[in-house]
DNA sequence: CCGCTGGCTTAGGGATTGCATAGCCAGGAC
DNA sequence: GTCCTGGCTATGCAATCCCTAAGCCAGCGG
């Protein structure tokens, strides 16, 4: 079976277009580690301080601090002095919104994993709140259908201003042929 | 604004557990560098052949020689020879449904991408053939509800039957007293 | 002032990733 | 038999990622 996506307008063929500027690859230079992809996973299960990333991660101390700048850097996460009444002051660092709005990559990665690569579904959970049912992500489109890869297209930005634009020009090409 | 999932049950507090075991970490292991996730993005784009992997993703030989091979192992692209009429024998890769369940995670860091990466929304958008709309990746719960990352739990694989059966032990407990 | 802690940096080294270049080889066409 | 093509491999090198170990430094408590 095919699982490619099929190319639409201009994309089709495939040899017609380079992925320069992809945001695929854009993203992947974001995060270009393994290491920063995992200090993102422990930022989203609450970890602030610096010890802990390491720990927790598993990695040394100097790609600790290296990635953890990186990623501030980047502004994916954010550093800020705290202090603790009658202790001295700490810091501690924090997704940000850019970095927040990983987490459906993060999740999609998750439950990959968690189907492929564990028999048993994976050692955690993530679950809605209010209902307590298993979170996973699913493709929609902004109608709101629920969209299986089988059925998605990939189609230059604007194609609808594209696909639009060539028809008028169609359109006007025929008015010129007409006149003469 | 705090950005983290709640950590539940044993998992909270989160220094009690190790990631151990983690299926994140598994996925970036299969997936382990950015050549083999852009040769999979190829895949998705319908490219099926040696030297196109290679001019597409902006690689060299040697490079996509050894990442095809690493996914064809890793069940995630499979290789077939085939033969077009009056030519010889050739080769070509295409993706396994192990392969193609990751699409899920190319669509979250390509919509990622598209929102922070690229002033205009990114080059190229995944529609739904059926209605037009643009595809993105969504949090949904097993019930169906759309849910935000900021009432999302993580939770032990399994946490109904760990609280089940920690609240049948605190029964037995007061059995126990009242017998006594 | 000393000691401790938290958060790093520095240095050296090993492993991995990727490049450019050249070459190999099977299988087909002529 | 020769030539060409598609799909690699081999080699040497550069860059990057990560390790361990040691060290630095500011700021606090005692």
């Amino acid at each position: 079976m095919d699982h490619s996506v099929r190319m639409t307008s201009t994309l089709d063929p495939r040899d017609a277009w380079t992925a320069e500027g992809c945001t695929i690859a854009k993203a992947l230079d974001a995060i270009p580690t393994r290491s920063a992809f995992l200090i993102l996973r422990e930022a989203f299960y609450g970890t602030t301080r610096f010890d802990d990333f390491a720990e927790r991660v598993g990695i040394s101390e100097p790609v600790t601090a290296a990635r953890l700048r990186e990623l501030v850097e980047k502004g994916l996460l954010e550093r800020e002095d705290y202090r603790e009444p009658g202790q001295r002051t700490r810091r501690r660092y924090r997704l940000t919104p850019k970095g927040a709005d990983l987490f459906p990559a993060l999740v999609a990665l998750m439950q990959w994993g968690n189907r492929w690569l564990d028999d048993r579904g994976g050692p955690v959970a993530l679950r809605h709140r209010d209902c307590g049912e298993e979170v996973s992500v699913e493709l929609r489109c902004a109608a709101g259908h629920a969209v299986c890869p089988e059925v998605v297209d990939l189609a230059p930005r604007d194609a609808r201003h594209a696909t639009h634009d060539a028809a008028a020009m169609r359109m006007a090409s025929r008015r010129r042929l007409a006149a003469e």
